[in-house]
Parts: structure tokens; sequence; C-alpha cells
DNA sequence: CGCTTGCCTCTC
DNA sequence: AGAGGCAAGCGT
């Protein structure tokens, strides 16, 4: 006799645990660790759906508790023992049920309908003819390194996590392609991991005109049973390159040999929602577990992959130059302070305006970036640049409905200054800025410039994203102004301007990572510039012109920026040289959610190791009522993530013991490692 | 005395 | 999560 060990999909940490069915004769064949499984469960008549993820041959409770396994769910198709295993370390790292990690790792709720043929979606595939035409372009001294050190490794049976550091324009895309090339004639797999937002036809393209029908892709917008398509193709051998956004991670692969993930630094590799895993992180986890190599790509590593690289943990290949050796563009910052000064109180400086009409002049294209992520409405003096910040955590206040100043670290408060407390200027105030008002004073300006704006406004139809892109890039416009959406990863050959409106906006997040945002945000922006061949120009407005990330980028001198960074990250306790726990806790009853705050407060005061532990009061959180529920949160750092495991395992604990307690009903936790932005 | 209403319990 | 059990609350 046979016991089948069941997960049910129920989401609730009471349940969160594998409850043992016997395994009918008739199904013993088709049942293994994967299999969804339809089961009796509780009183109900209805049965619940479950995954399987274990098998005995002995029941662990009396014989009599026991029910049997009624039917396969046959509308799913089972997760890789692989992959159960992943969703489990998930689980242990992120927090959460496991059935909303097995969820994550398989997404797949039902079979819409079976597609008549391996077609491609979305212009994935290109012909069927010959698909490992060589591209174009032959390797160039770096590619070529970069290349043949990760066949050396593969050669000699090494699987490691490699950090391909190359500048803007450097040709990473190439080296990936080399790379996967080695790994398929080894009969393995590859994953490309790209941002969602860069997941463009051009880049699709490029893969699919190497690999052909071997490559496809995933992406957010496909059905349920496209996913379900590409999942059975791939378990198949008939696709053996997925490309996609971080669910691609989850591709059920069984002879998985590289893992890529492009533009590494990335925030959109967190995900959102329970488990809140770092796509790269699950990256690294998967490719150990599967003896695969990871190649982790960017112009601008993350402080965490540059620590690594230096610590010896990753492996660093740098392209230092540009691929068809055009030039990087030169770059001027611009002092709004002084432009204030001289009496412009317009969002566009002389520089920028006078460098506008010279493209325009010229025939070329200028793309104006404004960056509206993190708009944690910070207060700053427009004379001398002074920002208002927290004394304990060193990050922007966030101006609150009520005029006063917090910080969301700590709950620091304070009364908004009716001058600077600096220079005594009274052009103290929050930042504002918009996409549109930029746009309305351009038409001013340049009455005869053909202008598109890119933003959630004008993007919020599907297609909308592509289509003025696909206008800018046939030179239907000059100028292409847009928020953070229009900057990663396109190729305009015939820009020559790019100017960053307002780098103080991304710097003053109201998070620890402002700078880093900022120095990778100006870099790719810069890096958009000149790309054929044409020398490109690049205009860095900002009230703080002498912030290190902003002088670092506009010398293009990474080395300088982590130096920085990193003394600033570690006299302040942030990641990667420590590490932060935020505990959000959401409630109804607002009261409760306070109340439960404290009690977690408790628990973690009372952890033997709390020494390694540094934890603020509860906070109210910076958005503190989401859909009538109100939001408080816990942040805790320490040394190293373990620790901050820990801390989340006791919580988790102490929560089911007391959910009785009236407090703990409809009070949800959330658990979030190393929290990027406010919320 | 019998019915609704809300808390508690248990789930292989 | 969600259904059954059981006791307090209330109308006739």
């Amino acid at each position: 006799m046979k016991y089948a060990d069941v997960i049910i999909d129920i989401r609730n940490i009471r349940l969160d645990r594998t409850f043992q069915y016997i395994v009918p004769d008739e199904l013993e064949e088709f049942i293994h660790p994967g299999v969804c499984v339809l089961v009796p469960f509780g009183r109900s008549k209805s049965l619940r759906q479950g995954f399987v993820i274990g098998l005995s041959d002995s029941p662990a409770v009396s014989e009599d508790k026991l029910k049997s396994v009624e039917s396969i769910d046959k509308n799913k198709v089972p997760v890789e023992s692989q992959l159960i295993e992943l969703a489990d370390w998930m689980k242990r790292r992120y927090g959460g049920t496991m059935a909303q990690s097995l969820q994550t790792v398989w997404p797949v709720k039902k079979v819409v309908k079976r597609r008549n043929s391996g077609n491609d979606n979305d212009g994935a595939s290109n012909g069927r003819d010959d698909f490992s035409r060589p591209e174009e372009h032959s390797l160039n001294t770096y590619q070529q390194q970069a290349v043949d050190a990760f066949k050396e490794d593969m050669n000699n049976g090494m699987h490691r996590i490699y950090l391909l550091f190359g500048v803007t324009g450097s040709g990473k895309t190439l080296v990936y392609i080399e790379m996967i090339r080695s790994v398929l004639a080894r009969g393995l797999n590859a994953i490309v991991l790209i941002p969602e937002i860069a997941l463009t036809r051009q880049n699709i393209m490029r893969f699919s005109s190497q690999f052909g029908d071997r490559v496809a892709v995933l992406h957010s917008r496909l059905s349920e049973g496209e996913r379900y398509d590409v999942c059975q193709r791939a378990l198949k051998g008939e696709v053996q390159i997925v490309l996609g956004p971080r669910s691609a991670l989850f591709t059920p692969f069984s002879k998985l040999g590289l893992i890529i993930v492009d533009e590494e630094h990335e925030t959109s590799y967190k995900s959102e929602q329970v488990p809140r895993y770092h796509a790269r992180d699950v990256a690294i986890a998967r490719a150990k577990q599967t003896g695969a190599s990871v190649v982790l790509g960017s112009a601008t590593p993350s402080i965490d992959s540059i620590l690594n690289a230096r610590n010896g943990s990753y492996k660093l290949l740098q392209l230092p130059e540009r691929a068809g050796g055009s030039l990087l563009p030169e770059v001027n910052v611009i002092d709004m302070r002084q432009e204030l000064a001289a009496g412009n109180r317009s969002m566009i400086s002389q520089t920028l305006c006078d460098k506008l009409q010279e493209t325009l002049n010229a025939k070329k294209q200028a793309m104006l970036f404004l960056n509206r992520r993190g708009m944690a409405g910070f207060v700053s003096c427009r004379s001398c640049g002074n920002v208002i910040k927290c004394p304990h955590c060193d990050v922007s206040l966030h101006l609150h409905r009520d005029n006063s100043l917090r910080c969301h670290y700590c709950g620091y408060h304070t009364v908004i200054p009716s001058s600077c407390p600096k220079c005594g200027s009274r052009h103290i105030g929050s930042f504002k800025a918009g996409t549109q008002s930029v746009e309305r004073q351009l038409r001013i300006q340049f009455p005869q410039a053909a202008i598109i704006r890119m933003d959630a406004d004008t993007t919020r139809h599907k297609g909308d994203h592509e289509r003025l892109l696909e206008e800018f890039a046939s030179k239907k416009a000059d100028i292409l102004i847009g928020t953070q959406m229009i900057v990663k990863g396109h190729d305009f050959p015939d820009v020559t301007l790019v100017g960053v409106l307002a780098a103080d906006l991304s710097l003053n997040g109201g998070d620890y990572s402002g700078g880093e945002r900022t120095f990778d945000l100006l870099v790719q922006a810069s890096g958009r510039a000149g790309r054929g061949d044409f020398k490109g120009e690049v205009v860095i407005q900002t009230y703080q012109p002498d912030h290190y990330a902003i002088k670092a980028a506009a010398a293009m001198d990474v080395g300088e920026f982590v130096k920085q960074e990193l003394s600033f990250r570690s006299l302040m306790g942030y990641p990667p040289v420590k590490h932060m726990l935020l505990i959000r806790v959401t409630s109804q009853n607002e009261e409760n959610a306070l109340g439960v705050s404290k009690a977690i407060t408790r628990v973690i005061a009372a952890i033997p190791e709390k020494k390694k532990l540094l934890m603020a009061n509860p906070t109210e959180a910076v958005i503190a009522k989401v859909k009538d529920s109100y939001r408080y949160a816990i942040y805790i750092k320490a040394d190293s993530i373990d620790d901050l495991i820990r801390v989340k395992d006791a919580v988790e604990k102490f929560a089911l013991g007391a959910e009785k307690q009236k407090e703990f009903t409809n009070t949800r936790l959330v658990f979030d490692f190393d929290p990027i932005g406010i919320f």
C-alpha cells in the first residue's frame, strides 16, 4: 500500500502541512511527487485540490483516519519534483505558506485549450528553416574572452555564478547567445530572464533569429493555456530556451544548464506578492539544486552582486568597450540651483534648451527622461539643494497629508520648515514634476518639433507601449518624453541627445537605495545616447550636482560610485552590508494592527540572539490604509540574512499559536527581506 | 420550548 | 478556509 503526502490548496498557515492519503491501486502508477490531485478534506462534501509532494509506504497516523485520493486533477501538469524542492526552499527563505510557494513555481490553474501546433506567440519564432544561423557580427576580443572563460569552466564540469559586467552597448546579448549555444551543444537547456519592461520585440528577435523554434517566450500577458503549452513543450524537449520575466525561472526543464539574468540590478526582479522572492537569489538556488551555471548581466550591477564578485563568490567577466566601437557620450551636469538664481524657474535649463535646438537642426532625435519612481514627496531647498532627511536613518523624509515629515523606517517625524534649515532660503517645498507639464512647455518652446509622450497615461491600453516606441524608432517624432519605461534596452541609432530632467526624484525616494537607483538610471539613460555613428550627448539636471551618485554617473565611474555607496551602506547598516526585514501587519481594525505589531516586537525582543538584531518600533506604513485595511511596519536589521530568517520563523510560529486570539483574526503578516521602495 | 447566531474545533 | 457542533439569546 502506498500513501501520498498532500499539500491542500488552502491559504491558511494552520493547514500549511502535508496530509496523508491512501493511494488507490488503480491510481498508483500515476501518482508521484508534483501531481495535482483531488481529495476529500475535512467535513466538506466537495473535493479540494492538492499537490502530492511525497510518497511513503507506511501510514503516519492511525490508518482509520486516512481517506483516499479521489482522482488526479488532469487539468494540471505535474510540478517537477525539482520545482517542489525549490518551492520548499522559497517557503523557508521568504515565509508564507507552502501552497503559496507551490503556486508561484507552478502558476498554471487549468488548461484552457490545446493549441493546434507549436506555433509562435508574439513573433517569438521566425520561420523554421535555419535555426543556427550565426549572428552577422563576430565577437570582439572582450566578448570572446567572456565566452571562452565560460566554456572552459563548463569543460571542467564547473558550475559557477558569473557577473557579466558590460558597459551599455557592449554587446552582452551576443555573449549570452554564444553561452547558450555551448550549453545546448551539451544537450542542456537555458532560461533567460529579462525585466518585463525590456521584453520587446527587438529583444525577442535577437534570440529567435538565432535559435528559431527552440526558443519560446513566456510573458505575463500569455493566457494560462499558452503558458501551459510552452511548459509542455519544455518538458518534452521541443523547446530548449525560454525567455521571459521572473516567472520564466520556473520553466520545468529537467536538464537545466544555464540561467541568465539580464539587467540583474533591476528592481522588478523582486516579487511584490508572497513569497516576496528575488529572482536573482532564486535563480542561484535553482542552479545550485540542478547543477547549472548562472550569468548575471548588467551595465550597472547591483551593489550586492559587485560585493559578491569582489569576495570571490561570483566570477567577474568584463566588457569594457562598446561593441560597434561607438564612443560613450559626453555628459553635462546642470546645476538647477544656478538656473533658479539666474531667474529660470522652468523645468528645462538653458543648456538643455540650446542642445535640443541643435539636435532638431541636425535632424536627429532626443529623449527626455523624467523619473517618477519613488515619488515620495520629499522636501528640498531649490536654492541650495538641501533635502530634509531623517537624522537617524539618513533617508529623505516623506511629506504626509497633514504636512508632517516622516521617516518610513523608524517613524521619526517633524514639522515642515518654512525656510531652509541650511541656507535660510524660503524656496523650500515638495518637489513636483510631471511629464504633462514638460510636454506643454516643450510644445511652446519648440512648436515645429513632433513630440511623443510615454507614461502611465499614454500607455494604458495594450500595445500602446510598442506602438509609441515604433513611431519614435521610425522617426515620426523628434522628441520622446517619458518615465523610466523608455530607458531600458532600446536602441535608437538616431538619438544623439538624452536629457534627465530631475535626477533628484530617484535620489530622494525615501529609502536607502536612492543613490543606486539614480546611478543606474543615469548610466542607462546615458547609454541611450549616440548608439549609432554619431557621438551622443547627455544633460543631467539636478539640485544636488555634488552628490556622489551624480558625479560618478557623469564620469561613468562605477568604481568610485561603488566605493562611496558601500561606505554609506556600511555606515548606516543597510544592505548588502547588513540585511533588513520588513514585517508588515495589515488589519481591517486599526487597534488590532497596532496591537499585533507590538506583540510581534515583544516576541522578537525575547529571541535569545536578540543582541544581533536592531529593531525599530512599529510605525504606520507610508501607505497607511489600503482597501479599508490599516498597515503597520516593523523594520529589523541584522548582520546576516540567516539571523533574519530565524526572526521570521519565530514570528510565524508565534502567529500560529496566537491565531485564536481576537486581535489576530483578520490580521495578515507579510515578510519582506531587503525591501526596496516605500510601502 | 424551539429556533437563530456566533464561537470553537477539526481537518489525513 | 469552511462545515458541523454546541451553547447562549430570544420570540412565542
